[in-house]
DNA sequence: GTCTATAAATGGATAGAC
DNA sequence: GTCTATCCATTTATAGAC
């Protein structure tokens, strides 16, 4: 529901681009209508055709650079296990999720291989290279299973102990898991 | 593609039974069709109405001990770490896996209720009473994070270094990874 | 630039014949 | 028991008016 831009293609554009990020987040891409997504933009479907050729066009726009992970690669290489858990365990927002939005949309016939192809090359592959040493890539694609397991079991799965439990015990048992396997030990 | 049967109510049951695990594994449950499903049956798509009152009743009945762990909480406790990493690592089968079935429905609005009861009730609460001790529901809950995090990422994203890399590689860090986190150290 | 109207396809469910 | 025919809702995409 953000002020209905009228007469602006680039705010229109813009516009179209955020209710998609929300939607996608909320629904998945399946369960996001054009219709719904127009709706929060302040316009009419038509346009998301206009713009964006396609739904998942739309979508490709969104994903081009949701999911770089160098934002969490900065500090101390020592305490990123656990601050990368406590990144995990943060209460959700209610906003964007780029998380949120690869869980609910990868399996989908449509948009499957675009959330492949972008968390491969913005977020393993760059993972792996700044992990570096023995297994580097087997060891990035296996941090990036738990975090994207973790989320998916609080915030998909809603598993109890995982959305409700206790925060730090929570950090107290992921920070050293993820740390010994980004350090391979 | 089971012989077609004919006539037998029973027979007719079970063949959509069968045919619905299949194609819900393969397709997730709102891409699995009820005309697809019937197809593979032999029958067409008025008998899962006849049969389970409808394509959610079909799936209530599939998931309704798919995704019980006994089996997997036998043997030696010190060794269950490795023994869970080489169950994660195993060649991908072409026919039913509760795992990937609950992975590729989680999210649909439809299914997502149905799934998120079996998980909790099949496998999060049975782990934890199994493994007991201190905080025993989180670390159960982490430990089954793991495993569908392994899954997704493996099966779902095709992430490239867990689906072509070592199997012995990946069962060393992810052994060890298992094993600590179901003794609480 | 934006809208209305509509096309075209899909998918779950039901009625009733056999 | 099983099938055929049909209904009804939904969704993306497009054509053309304003």
């Amino acid at each position: 529901m953000p002020p209905p831009v009228t007469g602006d293609a680039a705010a229109t554009r813009a516009a179209l681009l955020d209710a998609a990020r929300h939607a996608f987040t909320e629904h998945g891409y399946d369960h996001a209508g054009v219709r719904e997504i127009a709706d929060r933009a302040g316009v009419t479907a038509a346009l998301v055709n206009r713009y964006f050729g396609s739904k998942l066009g739309l979508l490709a726009e969104v994903v081009a650079d949701s999911f770089t992970v160098g934002d969490l690669l900065v500090g101390d290489r020592s305490t990123l296990g656990e601050r990368l858990a406590r990144y995990l365990v943060r209460p959700r927002s209610n906003g964007f999720d780029p998380t949120l939005l690869l869980l609910r949309s990868a399996s989908s016939p449509d948009a499957g291989g675009v959330m492949r192809a972008a968390i491969a090359e913005q977020a393993v592959r760059p993972l792996a290279e700044w992990l570096g040493g023995n297994d580097a890539r087997e060891r990035a694609g296996l941090v990036m299973s738990v975090l994207f397991g973790f989320a998916l079991s609080r915030d998909v799965l809603h598993t109890g102990p995982l959305s409700d439990g206790d925060a730090e015990t929570l950090v107290a048992h992921l920070g050293p898991t993820l740390q010994r396997l980004m350090d391979g030990s």
